[in-house]
DNA sequence: GCGATCAGCT
DNA sequence: CACAGCTGATCGC
C-alpha cells in the first residue's frame, strides 16, 4: 500500500513533485540550482539526508543545528529544500463549496454488480493518496500550476531514466515515456482506466491481464514482463521480482547503463527466499525505494505459515463441534488467497466466489487455485466474501441463505495485521468476536515486511540510499524511519 | 449522462 | 494503529 495519513505542514513542491528551493538568493537574486541538480543532489546523498544541507546550504541552518542535531537534521533539510510552512492559499475553491457528505450509509441493499464496475464490485473510483492525505498540502501532493491535477512526486521516478513506478494518476508526466506498475491494487494503479494513453505499461504478467481485464486498458499499452528475466527498456536493464506480497506483484531492478543500480519494492514482504535471489545476492543497490508500510517495532507479527496453521486448526475444531458450520474468508481484491486454499485443501472442500471474483482467481493461472473454486455457494461450506461484509449483522444475513445447511458461521478476516500489544507472536492469544452462532477472528496474515523483516532484508541489502516509499506524511515519521535505517547498516557494518 | 474525483469511514 | 479499499456526493465534460 502507499498512503499518507498524518498531517503533513504546508510545504511547496515543484511541479516535478520535488521540493521547490526557495534558496534565499542574497548573492544575485536568481536561483541557479537546476531542478536535475537538485535532484542528483538528492539522489546520490546517502541514507544521511542531512549531507544535502552542507552542500547547498548553509544560511538557513545556523541556529540551534548543534544542539538539537538528531531532531533538525531533516527539518533543516527540509527547509533547505522549500519545505517551509506556507499558507495555503491555493485550496480548491470548489471543496469549500461542497455540501458536507453526510455518509448516512446504514443499510444499502442496492444491488451494485450489475454496473460495468470492472471486478469486485467497485474497485477503482477512490483515490487514497487524495483523501488520506489532502492535508499533505502540496507537499507529497503537489499540484501542477494551477490545475486540480496533482505533479507526481519524486520518489516515483526513478533518477537518469524515464521510467516512473505506479504514478498513472498524475496524466501524462512530463518526461515520462515508460510507466511501471508494480502490482493491482487500487492505490497503486489509481489513474489507470480504459482511456489511458500516457504511454507503454510494464508489469508483470499476471497484473497486465488484470489492468486489460478489470480496466479494460488498450492491450496496445500493456507490456507484461516475465520475472527473472532481464529486458532493456530505454536502454536501461529491468527485471521484476516476485516480491511475496499478492498476486503478481513485483519488485523492480534497475540498471542503469552508467552502472547505476536501484530496486524498487512496489510493495513487498521479505522474505529469505529473496537473499538468495542471484539478481539480489550479489548486487550492490545505490538507491533502494522502499515499502516501509511496518517500518516500526510495534508491528510484529508470524509467519505466512504460522498464520494458516492456526486458521486451519480454528476451522478444524469448528467443523468437528459444529458440522455445519459456514467458513467465510474475508478479502478485498487480490492477496490472502491462501488463506482460503489453505482451509480448501486441509478439509477438503471447494471455495466459493462470486462470478466476478471468480474471473480474477482463475486469471492467475493458477491451477491449484482455479480447481477449488466453484460457482455455487449451496455446494461447499467455505465462502471467500469482500472484507467490508465480516461483520455480525452482515453475515448474519447473508447465513440466512443457507440456513437449510448451516447453523453457525465463523469467519477470518486477513487483514493484515491486528494489533495486541499482548498478542504479538502468539496466535493462541487471539480472541474471537463472538455473537450468537457468529464468530468473527481476525488474523495478523500480513503481506508487508513487519519491522524484523524489514531490518534484516535492509541489512542484507547494504544499499547506498534508502527512500521510504509509506508512512512519509510527516517529517517525523521520515526521521524516524531513517534513523532506523542508520542504526541497522552501522551496527551491521561496525 | 458518464467517468473521474471528492470527503468520510472502516 | 492502518490494510486496501467502499460509499454516496459532487465535479468536469
Amino acid at each position: 500500500m502507499e498512503n499518507f495519513t498524518d498531517e503533513e505542514e504546508a510545504i511547496s513542491v515543484d511541479e516535478e513533485g520535488f521540493p521547490s528551493l526557495q534558496l534565499p538568493s542574497e548573492k544575485d537574486g536568481s536561483i541557479e540550482v537546476a531542478e536535475d541538480s537538485f535532484a542528483s543532489d538528492f539522489y546520490r546523498c546517502g541514507t544521511d539526508w542531512s549531507c544535502l544541507v552542507e552542500t547547498t546550504d548553509k544560511s538557513s541552518e545556523n541556529h540551534s543545528h548543534h544542539h538539537h542535531q538528531k531532531k533538525l537534521k531533516q527539518t533543516n533539510l527540509f527547509q533547505m529544500w522549500g519545505f517551509n510552512k506556507v499558507e495555503d492559499t491555493n485550496v480548491d475553491s470548489t471543496s469549500a463549496l461542497r455540501s458536507p457528505n453526510e455518509a448516512n450509509a446504514i443499510y444499502n441493499t442496492k444491488k451494485k454488480n450489475n454496473s460495468k464496475r470492472p471486478m469486485l464490485g467497485s474497485i477503482h473510483q477512490n483515490d487514497k493518496e487524495n483523501h488520506n492525505a489532502p492535508r499533505l498540502g502540496p507537499a507529497m501532493n503537489p499540484r501542477i500550476g494551477d490545475s486540480k491535477r496533482r505533479a507526481c512526486p519524486f520518489y516515483k521516478k526513478i533518477p537518469g531514466t524515464t521510467f516512473t513506478v505506479d504514478a498513472f494518476r498524475y496524466g501524462l508526466i512530463e518526461g515520462c515515456s515508460s510507466y511501471f506498475l508494480s502490482h493491482f491494487h487500487y492505490d497503486h494503479y489509481g489513474g489507470l482506466s480504459k482511456g489511458w494513453s500516457h504511454g507503454p505499461i510494464y508489469c508483470s504478467p499476471i497484473t497486465a491481464r488484470l489492468v486489460r481485464m478489470c480496466l479494460l486498458v488498450n492491450p496496445s499499452f500493456i507490456r507484461p514482463l516475465e520475472l527473472d528475466i532481464e529486458y532493456v527498456i530505454e536502454g536501461v536493464k529491468v527485471v521484476l521480482l516476485e516480491a511475496n506480497h499478492c498476486p503478481g506483484a513485483t519488485l523492480i531492478l534497475f540498471h542503469l547503463a552508467d552502472g547505476r543500480c536501484y530496486l524498487h519494492t512496489g510493495d513487498f514482504r521479505a522474505s529469505k527466499m529473496m537473499q538468495s535471489h542471484p539478481l539480489l545476492a550479489n548486487q550492490h543497490i545505490n538507491v533502494l525505494y522502499l515499502d516501509t508500510t511496518y517500518c516500526n517495532p510495534k508491528y510484529k507479527f508470524p509467519s505466512k505459515e504460522d498464520v494458516l496453521e492456526f486458521v486451519v486448526k480454528i476451522s478444524r475444531n469448528y467443523i468437528k463441534n459444529q458440522p455445519k458450520t459456514l467458513i467465510v474468508v474475508g478479502a478485498y481484491s487480490i492477496g490472502k488467497e491462501c488463506v482460503y486454499l489453505a482451509i480448501s485443501k486441509a478439509l477438503g472442500v471447494k471455495i466459493y466466489a462470486n462470478a466476478s471474483r471468480r474471473r480474477v482467481l482463475h486469471s492467475f493461472g493458477w491451477s491449484e487455485l482455479s480447481g477449488g473454486l466453484c460457482s455455487r455457494g449451496e455446494d461447499t461450506p467455505l465462502h471467500v466474501l469482500p472484507i467490508s461484509s465480516l461483520r455480525h449483522e452482515t453475515l448474519k444475513k447473508y447465513s440466512e441463505t443457507y440456513k437449510r445447511q448451516y447453523t453457525a458461521v465463523l469467519a477470518f478476516r486477513p487483514t493484515g495485521w491486528t494489533y495486541s500489544e499482548t498478542t504479538g507472536n502468539q496466535l493462541d492469544l487471539i480472541k474471537p468476536n463472538s455473537r450468537g452462532n457468529i464468530t468473527i477472528y481476525g488474523v495478523p496474515y500480513s503481506e508487508h515486511s513487519s519491522f524484523l523483516e524489514l531490518r534484516e532484508f535492509v541489512q542484507f541489502l547494504k544499499a547506498d540510499k534508502i527512500i521510504p516509499t509509506v508512512n512519509i506524511g510527516t517529517s517525523a515519521n521520515r526521521d524516524k524511519m531513517q534513523s532506523y535505517f542508520q542504526n541497522w547498516l552501522r551496527l551491521k557494518d561496525s
